[in-house]
DNA sequence: AAAACCCATCGTATATTTGCGATTAGAGAT
DNA sequence: ATCTCTAATCGCAAATATACGATGGGTTTT
């Protein structure tokens, strides 16, 4: 099959939109991130009670978002507060900005 | 494993946005669009040369950004040329603009 | 009619994503 | 120390995405 094993060292900006893309190409993530828009903040549990999915799957989605830097986990004892990360919020809202003009 | 086969039913703007930032998804297919962008069109040959990628694989990269409605193909013999598809473009852009607030 | 050119599509291999149940980890409360 | 509660992580199955070479379809040129 050959696949070309190096990656393709792309600009910076491209990556990180992609980056960011990616964390929002699922419906269930687009989901969360509204409704932590509205609510500001909230616990993994309020999640798993509003969508129809198994705990470990709104975890591992809250997990994608994490790591995409678009949310923060806070502890709570005994829950967990999410919230929605600023900072690199508005990093992502600039860069798509600029790339639809 | 029983999977949850009834897929969940997200509002429309969701659903859309979600699809949108799929096809964003893969830092090629941002790159392809910028390119689009600055040569405001192109073919596909063009793309082939910029990148070292096989032309199969453009061509299917060019294929989901036309589904997603992106941009579109215009036969000009022998060639192929594409384009941004503006309309959708700018429904793109307001989703995420609404977004993102 | 044949050759050349451009690009889509097919078939295939591998990697990644998505989802679930089960288990584990960590922090209070008893 | 034990129990309880919340949420992360593990292990697995299935679906999807990514990439390639090879083939095919449609034009244009020879």
């Amino acid at each position: 099959m050959k696949r070309n094993l190096e990656p393709i060292a792309y600009q910076e900006n491209t990556e990180a939109l992609a980056k960011f893309a990616k964390a929002l190409a699922h419906p269930t993530r687009i989901a969360i991130l509204k409704h932590l828009e509205n609510q500001s903040c909230c616990f993994t549990g309020d999640l798993v009670d509003v969508f129809p999915l198994a705990q470990s799957t709104i975890s591992q989605h809250l997990k994608e978002l994490k790591n995409a830097g678009l949310i923060q986990g806070e502890l709570k004892p005994p829950k967990i507060k999410y919230c929605i990360n600023r900072e690199n919020w508005n990093i992502a809202k600039s860069l798509f900005q600029q790339f639809f003009d």
